[in-house]
DNA sequence: CGTGTGTTTGACCAGTCTCAAGAGCCGTGG
DNA sequence: CCACGGCTCTTGAGACTGGTCAAACACACG
């Protein structure tokens, strides 16, 4: 349909010179494939609700997340919404070789996004194969993310939609080295919905309906503990049966 | 979840190397960036039904989908599938950085597949910055169509769905050439309903439904004719309200 | 011309959406 | 410190879509 794409991705396959970014120290490491232009990166703050850039907006900078978050949505003709991802800190947003950013972006609590010029980027790609392979390789993990969630969306009901949401959000926590028990929750239950293909009264009642079924305890409206793992695996079952 | 996904990609973004195979001419034109090795793949066929590989399976080679065409899928632990994606000629299958085949082909007609050695073209990749951003290119094409895919999948209702898809494959048409008004669909209503989230009855059904508002024409099984496109948009309504 | 597969159609039912109201949480201001 | 207002979340009841099961039909193949 449109062209609605962009690429984010986890800091650690980027090329090495990316990687001197995560740190907050002015950069004493660098690679000879790097020059010095990633230095330069300024810091930007947005409160909770802001939109750091809107669809069609022109593109110069590829944003990496360095704390809050960000939900990643399109606005379709009808009102709706189709929240595309969830952006959280070590990701990167708005990869790809479009000239405007093809989703809209709005902070989910307050945000700091690290800017990255877009086109010096791209010419240091042109330049070196392991940059460009590198961004190769995060387009293609990417790839995987969207395929799962077409698979997590594709999922019939709400309990499996659900299930394997919170299962994956697990596994995200486990990537920042967080308790893959506790699920931290920090979007609303309309732009879970919204991830999904539900609305937020069916995510709420599904809620409910773990808590009751003893699955998971709720700790407070942003965290979830997770208490039959196993059980939520069941449920979404969009496990590859293998062979 | 499972990390399933691969690379499928249209042809005229790829490297001018991989360009000179669409001729089945045996490559009178190469370009200095890319060696041989692409000149020495085979051809391999394949009757209606049958798998040219299945998820896990080892893969030692990229795909290019010569003739006929492919539904690509995951297998659920419930015995459901979804299918992420239809190749037609001109599309690559199989790309990306993996060791085995995240999902399965079957051959939705008898099919031709042009076997390319992957190892080499990711050789290539490292050591040519032009491949290599290319590959990059057509990840992020890719991406382009899987987040299409989640938005028409997301949306709420058969008819929206349904209307989507057949605007999606319309456009596939006319990059091919052919008639935008007169869709092919050579794959299953099956294939079609695990591509959209819903069953084969709930399609057929809609099928039905479309062409008593007079907004198609089924011409025969695998042929529709949109006889109102503009309604059909409005139906998927998947239109990014642009500001 | 039969057989098997794929498709359409029908009837019934479960599940989700819609609309509506109430409960909880948080920041603000008195 | 408490009261207020707004927003989010939860819960409820009814309508409706789409899923399920079952059967008839159409088509391709040998």
């Amino acid at each position: 349909m449109l062209p609605g794409y962009a690429l984010r991705c986890r800091m650690n396959v980027l090329p090495p010179c990316l990687n001197s970014i995560k740190s907050e120290a002015p950069a004493a490491v660098r690679c000879e494939a790097c020059p010095a232009p990633w230095m330069h990166c300024s810091v930007r703050k947005f409160q909770k609700g802001q939109y750091p850039f809107s669809q069609g907006d022109a593109q110069g900078y590829v944003y990496r997340v360095q704390s809050g978050g960000l939900t990643l949505f399109l606005s379709l003709a009808n009102g709706r919404r189709q929240v595309v991802d969830f952006a959280f800190p070590g990701d990167l947003v708005g990869l790809g070789s479009h000239r405007q950013f093809q989703f809209t972006a709005q902070a989910i609590t307050r945000t700091e996004l690290r800017c990255i010029p877009r086109d010096e980027l791209r010419l240091q790609s042109l330049k070196d194969a392991r940059i460009a392979s590198m961004l190769y390789e995060t387009a293609a993990f990417q790839l995987e993310e969207a395929y799962d969630h077409i698979l997590t969306a594709g999922q019939r009901g709400s309990e499996g939609k659900l299930a394997a949401f919170l299962l994956a959000m697990s596994r995200r926590n486990v990537h920042h080295g967080d308790d893959p028990a506790v699920v931290h929750l920090p979007m609303l239950r309309t732009d879970i919905a919204d991830y999904l293909g539900l609305t937020a009264e069916t995510v709420s009642r599904t809620f409910t309906n773990f808590k009751a079924q003893g699955l998971i305890k709720i700790v407070d409206q942003r965290h979830v503990r997770l208490i039959e793992p196993r059980s939520l695996v069941r449920l979404a079952n969009a496990i590859a049966a293998s062979g």
